[in-house]
DNA sequence: CCCTGATTCGC
DNA sequence: GCGAATCAGG
């Protein structure tokens, strides 16, 4: 006589939509309920138009897909040159690499550090630390005129063929 | 690797 | 309608 499984009775929605809508994450109710798992949480949820709850102050979504079938881009066309950008910019690997591989004693001239908004045309785009990171800096220093960089990191970023094979720890690339 | 929610699709 | 599988992303 006993129900195979306690579905979404009545009480149980509710107490999905009340721990819902308190902000409660799909696998923290779906342990308070019981007998579901978050997916049926989550699942349920949409069906019952919940989703997407509170959004993030400041407007950019939490995490999310878009469809199975189109789960990249498409294509980004390739906007030309940025203009904001490096013509040619060090491989992330290889600044990484040197960054790492740098002492941290006299390591870089780390006079301005700028962020992206405080970039100007006329500042050093040698980028610093990790791009994903809140901290990301970019040098910042005078750039010598007609190319990205400071004289420093012009030295690192055109470094002539014969000194790069001499200087090899830097290399990384493949 | 942990977690989050989103979506799909066979049941 | 349901939810496991799968996915994208932090």
């Amino acid at each position: 006589m006993m129900d195979a499984g306690p579905s979404w009775t009545k009480e149980r929605v509710e107490l999905l939509k009340r721990l819902w809508s308190e902000g409660k994450s799909a696998s923290q109710i779906a342990a308070e309920i019981g007998g579901v798992s978050r997916n049926a949480v989550i699942g349920k949820v949409h069906r019952l138009g919940l989703a997407g709850r509170i959004v993030k102050p400041n407007g950019a979504p939490p995490a999310g897909r878009k469809a199975r079938g189109e789960a990249e881009l498409p294509a980004a066309p390739a906007p030309e040159t940025p203009a904001v950008l490096a013509p040619a910019p060090p491989a992330l690997a290889l600044i990484q690499t040197q960054a790492a591989a740098s002492p941290p004693a006299v390591a870089l001239p780390e006079s301005a550090r700028v962020t992206i908004m405080e970039l100007r045309e006329f500042m050093c785009r040698w980028p610093m630390g990790d791009p994903s990171s809140p901290e990301f800096r970019f040098c910042g220093d005078r750039a010598i005129t007609g190319l990205p960089y400071c004289t420093h990191h012009s030295r690192i970023a055109y470094q002539p063929a014969a000194e790069r094979k001499r200087d090899r720890r830097v290399v990384g690339f493949r």
